[in-house]
DNA sequence: GATAAACTAGGACACCCGTACCACTTCCTC
DNA sequence: GAGGAAGTGGTACGGGTGTCCTAGTTTATC
């Protein structure tokens, strides 16, 4: 929460902490401004400027620490991706999944969106690509753990779906909340009551 | 199909048209090549340069028929978004909708991918957000339609957000296509069985 | 303490961008 | 036919971009 990480200091160098970790300090700084950068203002907002500026160092720290922009990108987004799937199965460990709607609502909406415009843009980098894949395995498991159902059930696969397109509608579309609440109940009752 | 619909004739100007019909046929072929250069390159390569070599006219060219990069942007995505619906259309229709799979296989990747794209974006330009509502409007009406249902039947909205999903996936992450055609066979009869 | 390695910081390069400007030609209206 | 509007095409401007280069500083290893 520190807003000055690792601010240079010119007059008073830093005693009590190695290089090393300074070093290894200014690169998440770095890595945590493109996540920010990203979630504001999207993908094009990511440069090295805006990241080095952000993250108060000079701009030739972002290409000492991140061979290119695409790498730098690349980790953003498996940061970011790791994050979500963290917050989120909090969230409805605390809260179940028909809670989902009123967490969609008090999230972030921008860094929802910085999310997808990487998971979409993941189609044209097979890098990114793998990242996403990751994601969309990581939700299903996340679903199928709190429908109590083994991950290669399909009905959590296709009860991701739903979910997915809700949210995605949710961030993008901005429909009103109570019609997607109603729907993922729908949703939830359909792959469960049907044996 | 003509690779150059409006090339400039600096020797032997036009005769059996007016300028004003070559003027739109020179606003069509901007657009054209716009919507071409977002489904190859995605949004980044959109570029009034770009647009404009496309299309076989000068640079300035883009900024008279066009106020701004957006605008241009965002008349590229209601185009792509009709183009795309009446194609869905005209497959569903003649194929039903267990063939979509085979539709999603077939059809241009990258022109999916350039739609997500700008799909996505809407979520950051109120402009383009309510092309974007159109667009899901649209789909739901279509499954609504295919299924015998009425265009609220919240079964048929269902049944697409899981289809929005599966084709967003199979755009991105290029998941086994017998996966997706299996799952959404799952999904056609889980909205159809169970009254 | 010397020498190599890692790190820092600022600037420079070449490129591409959106947009504005300005002569010029062609068309439509009176 | 005259004059204004619409359309055309080449170029310039100011700004932002990714990346590279270089000189200086700090740290780790011998």
């Amino acid at each position: 929460m520190n807003p000055h990480p690792d601010t240079p200091q010119h007059d008073t160098p830093p005693q009590h902490t190695t290089t090393q970790a300074r070093a290894r300090r200014r690169r998440a700084a770095l890595l945590a401004a493109a996540v920010d950068l990203l979630t504001e203002g999207g993908f094009a907002a990511v440069t090295h400027r805006a990241v080095a500026h952000r993250a108060h160092l000079p701009l030739a720290s972002t290409t000492y620490y991140f061979t290119s922009r695409d790498q730098l990108l690349a980790e953003a987004f498996a940061h970011l991706v790791e994050t979500e799937l963290r917050t989120t199965r909090d969230w409805i460990t605390t809260h179940g999944l028909t809670g989902l709607p009123h967490h969609l609502a008090t999230a972030d909406r921008t860094r929802q969106l910085g999310l997808w415009e990487l998971y979409v843009h993941a189609g044209r980098d097979p890098v990114l690509q793998q990242i996403a894949r990751r994601w969309t395995d990581g939700c299903v498991h996340l679903v199928a753990d709190t429908l109590g159902l083994p991950p290669t059930d399909p009905r959590a696969r296709l009860l991701y779906t739903t979910l997915s397109t809700l949210w995605l509608e949710h961030v993008v579309e901005q429909r009103p909340l109570d019609d997607t609440r109603t729907l993922l109940t729908h949703a939830i009752e359909n792959t469960l009551k049907p044996p």
